[in-house]
DNA sequence: ATTTATATCGGGATTTTTTCCCGAGTCAGT
DNA sequence: ACTGACTCGGGAAAAAATCCCGATATAAAT
């Protein structure tokens, strides 16, 4: 037999990862070498213990997953990590693939994902959850980069004061413009963001670093 | 050999799901019967299959893990649920406990926390989280300061969708009520949380980990 | 057993907000 | 001087939020 894939497994929920060791070493060609519960211990096992590829959850206390992968790929660009998520955000997948992981595979895609993700991060191969795959793909071809770029000067201002808590008397108050200019810039930005309602604004500001927290 | 514990499995996140499995089924004593990826069909596959405990993740999309409890609970008092999760927030878990959940127990604790839980839960026995029951005493000494802590169940969910970014008429397809019910609810939680607008409510909502990001 | 309290659910009426459509003024630029 | 993009707001209609109320249901208290 030859020798199996020596994997390294990072999540920061023991339960998880237990049932994850089983359904890695289920298939017999992978072998859990070592097992890590936050970004700093991943770091650190990387180097004290041989493996061929690491699996690695993103969001994880203190140190995130997507720094931790930062620093390893500084020390070793040759290694092979795959990213393990329950975030169907594209910005995520992007911002892991832009930092060099092999892989990227939801959390809710198929079991078989995760394995076949395993087999090709350890051919040098990469491989990316078809659904998230698809939106990337999707989102380039809509130009859809940062869509808080596309606002004029107004239309940021009035919504970076949304997103701050501000009411739209307050913000007419604060520009010295009509509550009903606010209103109605308030009704454009759903329009070119794509939103409904307040919460996914706060999000979006969130997301995109306009607000911060 | 004796009959082995049936138990229905409910995660949205398919890979973690498989990997619960075998952790489960390894002792022997447990076998899972179905696995659902939503609090809509867990409700649906109680009724069609006899099981003897549920497993349950709370954050799933839509129709939340709390939701799902109640409705179950509400034709068969007698269901054992087992709520298992990542929130380390002592609001979700005493939301849970009231409402008749058998166990908490917390994704980030260990293996055989699950499976000690899925047995006492059969038993007829409750079981909790060591570190989970023990920040909810302290709170409850301290006096609790988490003003989510002070919502009715129903207002939390509310709540919890809200900020979750879900439309007024989005939530009341969900619960099943009418638009102008979820809408008084609003009302009443921006009283008694003390916001003003749907902004400071996703605030909050981070702040007691009701919500992540 | 009766009261008391709390939670849930929504109707009616009113007020507030949002939306849609539109026109007018400004200002830059090839 | 013309085009285009941005800014500002009015009027009217639609939608949403608020306030107030009553009907249950259920649980807890005395």
């Amino acid at each position: 037999m030859m020798t199996k894939i020596r994997v390294i497994l990072v999540d920061d929920h023991n339960v998880v990862r237990s049932g994850l060791r089983r359904l890695l070493e289920l298939g017999g060609d992978i072998e859990v070498v070592a097992e890590a519960d936050s970004g700093e211990q991943a770091c650190q096992l990387y180097t004290e213990f041989p493996a061929d590829v690491m699996v690695m959850d993103i969001s994880m206390p203190g140190l995130g997953g997507l720094e931790a992968l930062r620093r390893i790929l500084q020390r070793d660009p040759s290694a092979k990590i795959v990213i393990f998520t329950m975030h169907q955000n594209t910005a995520f997948a992007t911002q892991a693939l832009a930092a060099g992981a092999k892989c990227y595979v939801l959390k809710s895609g198929l079991a078989d994902d995760l394995l076949l993700a395993v087999r090709e991060a350890n051919a040098g191969k990469t491989y990316i959850s078809p659904n998230i795959a698809q939106k990337i793909v999707m989102q380039s071809l809509a130009g859809a980069a940062d869509p808080t770029e596309r606002l004029s000067a107004r239309e940021f201002e009035v919504f970076r004061l949304l997103a701050e808590g501000s009411g739209v008397d307050d913000i007419a108050l604060m520009l010295n413009v009509s509550q009903k200019t606010v209103a109605n810039y308030q009704t454009i930005l759903k329009q070119k963001l794509g939103i409904t309602n307040a919460v996914e604004l706060v999000r979006l500001a969130i997301r995109y670093g306009v607000i911060l927290e």
